[in-house]
DNA sequence: ATAAACCCTGTACTTACATACAGAGTCAAG
DNA sequence: CTTGACTCTGTATGTAAGTACAGGGTTTAT
């Protein structure tokens, strides 16, 4: 008989914390096992790898939030996930757009700052300041 | 004698909301002056100026607290907040190649879905679930 | 002169994603 | 059989950047 899989395993299994998981099924993203009247849960083994989804998700920008939408979708429905990746796909190009906008903003402002180091002023801070 | 600058014209100068100018007030990064003993507190006009660089900061992609930071340096020392701005852009660039990077993956899972219509399964759901 | 609009202080609430802790119960190893 | 490690429930705390509100006081417009 192998261990039985109590959240401490259960956590380290799926690498993460065991408040993050109680956390998640305060969320209802997984699913809590029944108590037994006497000793602690035991979880399924695909738990695991719903938390692992869940973490993979996340790392692929999803939302705690939008991951539970994608949860409840469950498979047999590909459009609607496609959909959603979809709208994030849109999403993360707008995002790399500001932060390129972003990027050249700095870049100016840097090089402006080394080009005018004599003045007593700083250029950063200039650009801020005169709307 | 024009009005006098009460936290509401300052906040409306400033095009923020007042309980943003006494948010900011509790950070420190505004002054707050002395209130009179009858009347209310009055602002100098450079408040306005001051939450105007806090904003356009912002809109930088500086935190509150880097602001704060930014803030304390003051003039005078553009070397410090050169140095500071590099750190943000090499920052910003690290976010730029991973949101690159989650854009062509989003891109990848959104194809083979797209490819493998007819199967039962979803391959973004498969890409999360296996590892 | 009175009512609407504004200010003051202090505190509580919001979102997202957790993390921490108290006080009790349970299990497993020596 | 005791002790240390684990689990349980419920609640509180943390960050970031605000927003909201209660119950007063003050000012300004009519």
């Amino acid at each position: 008989m192998s261990k039985p899989l109590t959240i401490g395993f259960l956590a380290k299994a799926a690498e993460v914390n065991v408040e993050t998981v109680r956390y998640y099924q305060r969320l209802g993203i997984i699913d809590e096992p029944e108590k037994p009247l006497e000793g602690y849960r035991v979880y399924p083994a695909e738990t695991v790898d719903r938390i692992r989804f869940i973490k993979r998700a996340q790392q692929l920008g999803f939302s705690l939030k939008e991951i539970a939408e994608l949860l409840e979708i469950g498979d047999g429905h590909c459009d609607d996930i496609r959909i959603k990746a979809e709208h994030k796909l849109a999403h993360v190009e707008q995002q790399i757009k500001d932060l390129q906008n972003l990027k050249n903003t700095l870049n100016t402002l840097i090089k402006s700052c080394i080009a005018d180091k004599d003045t007593s002023h700083c250029p950063i801070v200039d650009s801020l300041v005169i709307k």
